[in-house]
DNA sequence: AGCGATATATACTGATCCGATATATAAATT
DNA sequence: AATTTATATATCGGATCAGTATATATCGCT
């Protein structure tokens, strides 16, 4: 799924500045969905305002920069839909995190241990927000997708705060017998 | 993490050609863990070639094209370890699926209920697959990292199966709606 | 006082990666 | 015969990224 579509469906929501569709993208309702960075967000608004899928007002602000706000237009809602109509193609995943682990034994414990922590954290960070986050008036997918969300982030806290002992002792554990 | 160390933490474990690589990032021991291309790989290991942290060594081979079989040298093991050691960058997701899912009520439900099945499935015959792996013999990281995705595709396949007919439920009532 | 961090904003650039293509050797399927 | 599948290497134009630049403010730390 291309930024450009990316874009056209967080406009369909309501209109937002590259900025906020940024945002959107980091700790909104599409954090867990879909990434998406300013280097293409930008060129992405830029296409689809050339394109007469979206509309840019340039807006001036108190002491904040000036901002422009996008708006989708018919053209880009039929976009959209066609874009949403399409085979999905493959989920891709890219986790530092689950790289390093894989290699533990490379690692001293310690610093196993503050990566996990820091993990968990995170993901408790992360369920915080997600369940003070008030879906009863959204619609159904995106009620759905939350959910999905939810259970899945549960899911890979509970097994890092039940499994993070075991670890760190076989670690451990290794590093004593390649010391001997 | 880039490529380029995405291929040293494979070969760290065995000789492999570009192709095998890539396969180990798609239905093997990296398959939940980091997504990479054809069209990264090669060149990423030509770099690592010329730096001298892998070497390559043709093979012919009967009744299959020729091969090039790489294998990590001592400084690129050094390397390796050092990007092991540095911070994990953000993880990044990029899910069609979700995406389309988050807009549900612009699809017909049958299209729906067919991709939450397709979808469904996949991730069962990814569990099946992955809990057919014997993992006995595997490093700390590797069972550690393994049971982790096992956990996470669990959790998200169960949260399909138990809410699929809810969403498509509500959904067709909101068709109804806009019928009315 | 100056710097860094934070937040809100837009925009760009060189590096990296992707999806598709090309090519090759085979075998199986339609 | 063409397509699909599997094993292999390699490339290319387009897409995207991480970082940078710039701007308006405020706050916290040295």
């Amino acid at each position: 799924m291309d930024i450009r579509t990316l874009c056209l469906g967080v406009l369909s929501r309501g209109d937002a500045t590259g900025y906020e569709i940024k945002k959107a993208f980091e700790e909104g309702p599409f954090g867990h969905i879909h990434a998406a960075s300013f280097g293409a967000i930008y060129p992405a608004l830029s296409a689809l305002s050339d394109a007469g899928m979206v509309l840019g007002t340039e807006m001036a602000q108190e002491k904040r920069p000036d901002k422009k706000v996008f708006s989708i237009t018919e053209r880009g809602r039929t976009a959209l839909c066609e874009a949403l109509m399409a085979p999905p193609g493959e989920d891709k995943v890219r986790s530092d995190f689950l790289f390093i682990l894989f290699f533990a034994h490379f690692l001293p414990a310690p610093r196993l241990a503050d990566l996990i922590d820091r993990r968990i954290a995170w993901y408790r960070n992360c369920l915080e927000r997600m369940e003070s986050c008030d879906c009863e008036a959204a619609r159904p997918g995106e009620v759905f997708v939350h959910g999905l969300g939810l259970a899945v982030y549960r899911a890979a806290a509970e097994y890092l705060a039940a499994n993070r002992d075991r670890l760190l002792e076989e670690v451990s554990a290794g590093s004593r017998m390649v010391a001997e």
